[in-house]
RNA sequence: GGCCCCAUCGACUAGCGGUCAGGUCACCGCCCUUUCAAGGCGGCGGCAGGGGUUCGAAUCCCCUUGGGGUCACCA
């Protein structure tokens, strides 16, 4: 049985990190039939964000990874929420304490700038120096029955080395003097992240821990931890990290974190998740366009790779037209485009309508919200006339009366009768079919960019054209 | 700075001792064409450097360099 777990903290914006990682750990535990947890990490009461917890469930769910326990949906290792659990972690707390791996600490914030300030001047690492070790049992119960407010931290062995056995990277060895006595319990009673993750994926039975390689530098404290415990450890795995296009670690300063912003812009939910399979991923085939079920028949950690991967906007861009054009039925893809045009405020005349437009303009938007940008003309007559495309209609002048002339008396505007129809004018012109299309286009949609001449005369009908044609030629 | 991780085209990656180092995005060109796309074809572009090991290294080892992460009563 394998159970993985994330476990994000409800501070902000869903964070594409999270479903990175929530997507790696759903796909493990299912390519072993197990179980797929989340847990909310709210410890810290000063970033704590009351919305947040429901926008991550609620991006998680958009995404399609489904979890099998949760706050939202409960389970054998409810609650959920580390706020909810807070008596246990004391209890273990406690229980460290007893055992001889954790003492309480007294010192103030402002005494522990002090001390930190000291030991830089020495030269010396770390933040602390461990001198609340050496207060007696007794006067440290005393201390904490008056109420003296403290926190409890982990009494890290001084010498010998801890090693982590990454399952991506083999052992890694750390020199225990190099561990602090990090705080586990803070003096408000909450634990912190140290002892709650450890604590929580024992109780929950995680067999696997998958989560970022930022996590390895304090791996060695929750290996301690394991061991004062006598618990047996998960198997450990550290993802690459998801990068800026500087590099430096995914960041919301320096580019787009927000899964709800992937979302608005109007990228396709499985583009998302299939772009982030691709981050670090691959397939045996080398296959780039792949869903979930693919992602679980074919996954393997030997096909990870380890240098971070840069979370970039036009790959993905390309995914999701790739999405648009050739995965989406139209059906689907009409449907995903409805909420992008209400909220524009456009209206149109029946879904089929709407579905004529999106099928000729689908080779030429990648997003949802592209389609909207770039098909007003056919949702309304108050679109705006570029520059460019006034130029035109003055360029062809001479030929759009008669152009009207020449559609007006058509019997239809189907392209099998207005193209031989067009043909024919032009030739007697002696004219390049570029030469009217353009100012016709222009005419007609206020840009140079659309969908072939004759899908647009059918799809907007004689009486749009004949009046957009009357408004131009003045 | 200490500790730790990582290292193939600009980006995402394939490669796991013998390959002309392959694919995708982006970029450039050509084709198609009523515009713009899409699509097809082609091009540009990479194993960070140095030592080893080996008959033979992108692949294994070491060093250097570079990049990143982390050093809180945040996660």
């Amino acid at each position: 049985m394998v159970v993985t777990r994330v476990a994000p903290s409800p501070t902000g914006d869903p964070h594409v990190g999270t479903a990175y990682q929530a997507l790696f750990d759903y796909v493990w535990a299912k390519k072993n039939a197990g179980r797929f947890i989340v847990r909310i990490e709210d410890t810290d009461r000063a970033r704590y964000n009351a919305e947040s917890e429901a926008r991550i469930l609620a991006a998680l769910r958009w995404l399609g990874i489904s979890h099998d326990e949760g706050p939202d949906i409960g389970g054998p290792n409810a609650p959920y929420r580390q706020s909810e659990r807070l008596s246990l972690y004391q209890k273990y707390a406690q229980e460290l304490i007893e055992k001889g791996h954790a003492y309480r600490a007294f010192e103030t914030p402002e005494e522990l700038d002090a001390i930190r300030k000291e030991l830089q001047q020495q030269g010396q690492r770390g933040g602390y120096d461990g001198r609340a070790r050496s207060i007696s049992k007794e006067e440290s119960n005393h201390r904490a029955a008056q109420g003296e407010p403290h926190v409890v931290r982990l009494k890290a062995p001084r010498t010998g080395q801890t090693v982590l056995h990454d399952q991506l990277r083999g052992p890694i060895k750390f020199e225990n003097s190099g561990i602090e006595d990090a705080v586990l319990l803070k003096s408000d009673g909450f634990p912190t992240y140290h002892l709650a993750v450890v604590v929580d994926d024992h109780e929950m039975g995680i067999t696997d821990a998958v989560r970022g390689e930022e996590w390895i530098p304090s791996a060695p404290l929750h290996v301690l931890l394991y061991q004062a415990f006598g618990w047996p450890e998960p198997r450990w795995y550290h993802m690459p990290l998801l990068l800026n296009p500087d590099k430096s670690k995914l960041s919301k300063r320096k580019g787009n974190t927000s899964i709800e912003w992937y979302r608005d812009q109007g990228i396709l939910p499985e583009a998302l998740l299939n772009y982030l399979g691709m981050m670090g991923w691959s397939m045996p085939d080398g296959r780039e366009v792949f869903g979930l079920q693919d992602m679980i028949e074919n996954f393997s950690w030997e096909r990870m790779s380890l240098g971070g991967s840069v979370f970039g906007w036009d790959k993905l861009k390309w995914l999701n037209g790739k999405y648009i054009r050739e995965i989406l039925s139209l059906d689907d893809l009409a449907e995903r485009l409805k909420p992008f045009m209400e909220k524009a405020g456009y209206t149109w005349q029946n879904d089929t309508y709407l579905k004529q437009v999106a099928e000729a303009m689908r080779a030429r938007f990648e997003t949802l919200q592209e389609f909207v940008e770039k098909s007003g003309y056919f949702f309304t007559d108050n679109y705006p006339v570029q520059e460019k495309a006034l130029a035109k209609i003055r360029e062809g002048a001479a030929y759009l009366p008669e152009v009207r002339t020449l559609l007006a008396k058509l019997p239809s505007l189907e392209a099998e009768v207005a193209e031989p129809a067009f043909k024919s004018f032009i030739e007697q012109k002696g004219l390049k079919a570029g030469a009217v299309m353009q100012p016709l286009r222009a005419a007609l949609t206020g840009v140079l960019e659309t969908p072939g001449m004759f899908e647009v005369l059918h799809l907007l009908g004689r009486e749009r054209v004949i009046a957009r044609l009357d408004r131009a030629i003045q």
